[in-house]
DNA sequence: ACCATCGTTTAGTGGATAGTTGACATCTGT
DNA sequence: ACAGATGTCAACTATCCACTAAACGATGGT
């Protein structure tokens, strides 16, 4: 199994016409040719940049870091922050990993509080 | 400070030199040509890939989260904890951005404790 | 003097990434 | 009937990326 998950182009194409927005439109929008989004859409093509993922995340009202996620990128500016405390940062991740996302919430929170101060 | 601004090839051929291991030898050890490993080290070709970076933190025993940060990289396993959690960990990483290195060790303590139960 | 070792220069390669163009069949409304 | 919009196919292309090969001049030891 690749992944449970479902594939980044099967969601856009979903989610587009959910709106009914057409492919020529959404592809022009986005700035890229008709051809290249239905592959994209088809999963016949890796996903776009990252610019491009947040141009559809927002026509189709989603949520940027999840759409980079199925997009298999992670957004530039969490590498930015990564690259800021390269060792802390590694270490907060890797023991937050396989906490579930009501504690993560959690410890965003005690976060916000330390930053609050 | 682990000098925030220091170039990765700059750093890596100071580490190399202190070591005395001569750039043909290491070149070697990580299994790339010694013209690239020139070139690298004075930072006119970009940072070789995350396994050939880990190699060089190996050699030159220095943390390979702190050397790949210098690449310009987000290491892998990271690459794949945010993407399992995309938007609980995009918000923890941004709420974290701007803690200091000790506000975030305590952090990682924090998320240890809730792991640990 | 010799030459091995050092790092460097010049020039190039193979594969991946991120797309494009133009023609194509298939529906849909008038 | 046919005009227009829909998605799709085959066939490129341009730019990076990650790296190599061969030859080069400077340095140090015997």
């Amino acid at each position: 199994m690749t992944s449970g998950r479902e594939k980044f182009g099967a969601f856009i194409r979903r989610e587009r016409e959910a709106r009914e927005i057409g492919l020529r439109e959404m592809a022009k929008k986005i700035g890229v040719s008709p051809t290249y989004m239905s592959k994209v859409e088809r999963d016949e093509f890796a996903p776009p940049t990252e610019d491009k993922v947040r141009s559809i995340a927002q026509i189709l009202e989603c949520d940027p870091d999840e759409l980079l996620a199925m997009a298999g990128r992670v957004p530039s500016d969490l590498a930015d922050i990564i690259k800021r405390h390269p060792v802390e940062m590694s270490a907060l991740l890797r023991t937050a990993n396989g906490l579930s996302a009501e504690e993560l919430v959690r410890l965003s929170r005690e976060a916000g509080k330390a930053k609050g101060k």
